[in-house]
DNA sequence: CGGTATCCGCTATGATACTG
DNA sequence: CAGTATCATAGCGGATACCG
C-alpha cells in the first residue's frame, strides 16, 4: 500500500467515486454493528435486531439489503411457515467484517486518550473565552 | 456552535455508546478523506480544500474541528497575516488514518467483486418480478 | 416472523455572504 | 487566508400501520 498513489489519481477524492460509497455501507451506522455481530455467528432477522441495539425494523432491512447487494452478506430465505431467514456473511463480508471490527476494537482502545484529548481542547477553549 | 457532546456507558451495541461516535468521526465522509491526505503531508485550510474534491468550507472546518477535539489532528495557526493554519496528524491520528486508509483500499480493491454482486442480485430481482 | 409502505421530523450537508 | 454566520434543503432514520 503506498500512500504516493493518492497523488495523481486520487479517484477517492472524486465526489462521485464508487468505492467511497461502498465504504459508507460497511461503515454506516447499522452497517459497523450488522457485520461486527454477524462475525459472531448467523442470526435471524429478529435475533440481529435484538443483538443490535436501537436499529428499527426498517433501517436493519435496509442495512442488510445494501450490504447483501454488495455482496457482504448472504440471506438464506427458508419456505416454512412461520417464515424463517438467515443472514450469515460471505467469503467478502467476512474480510470487511474484519476489517471494520479491528477498526472499532482501536477505537475503543483508544477511547480514554480521545477522552483527555477532549478535556485539554474544551479546557483550552473555555480559558480562552474568559 | 458547540462541538462538543454528551459522553455515555460503553458497549457498542448501545445506541449511545460513545466509541460509535468517535468511530463515525473517523469514517464520516470527510473525515475519511482528511485523513487520507494528512497522511502524505501537512496541508493548510485551502489546500485540504482542494485536495478533497468537493468538500464545502464550513464541513471541512467542522470534520478539522472534531477530528482536532479527539486528538487525531494537531492545528497549527501563525500569527501572520495573511493568516496561515497548518493541520497535521497527531501520533494517535495517524494510527487511524492508516486503519481507515488500509479499508479504503481494501474497498477499491474489491470493487470488481462488489459490482458483480451487484448485478447478479439486480439480475436475480429482475427475473423474479417477470 | 419477516418484512413493506407511508408519513414525517431532524440533522447533516451545502450555498452564500460576511469577518478578523 | 481561514474561517464563522445564516439560511435552505435532501435524505437519513424513526414511528406506525399493514401484508404474505
Amino acid at each position: 500500500m503506498d500512500v504516493r498513489e493518492l497523488d495523481s489519481p486520487p479517484d477517492v477524492n472524486r465526489a462521485d467515486c464508487p468505492s467511497r460509497l461502498v465504504l459508507e455501507h460497511v461503515t454506516s451506522r447499522w452497517g459497523v454493528l450488522v457485520l461486527a455481530a454477524l462475525l459472531e455467528h448467523a442470526y435471524r432477522f429478529s435475533e440481529l435486531r435484538r443483538r443490535v441495539g436501537g436499529v428499527s425494523e426498517k433501517m436493519l432491512a435496509q442495512t442488510l439489503q445494501t450490504l447483501e447487494r454488495d455482496g457482504f452478506i448472504h440471506r438464506d430465505a427458508k419456505p416454512v411457515i412461520p417464515p424463517r431467514v438467515d443472514y450469515s456473511l460471505t467469503p467478502l463480508g467476512r474480510e470487511a467484517a474484519e476489517q471494520v471490527w479491528a477498526l472499532t476494537r482501536w477505537v475503543e482502545g483508544t477511547l480514554d486518550a480521545v477522552f483527555d484529548a477532549r478535556a485539554a481542547y474544551d479546557g483550552a477553549r473555555e480559558a480562552q473565552r474568559v
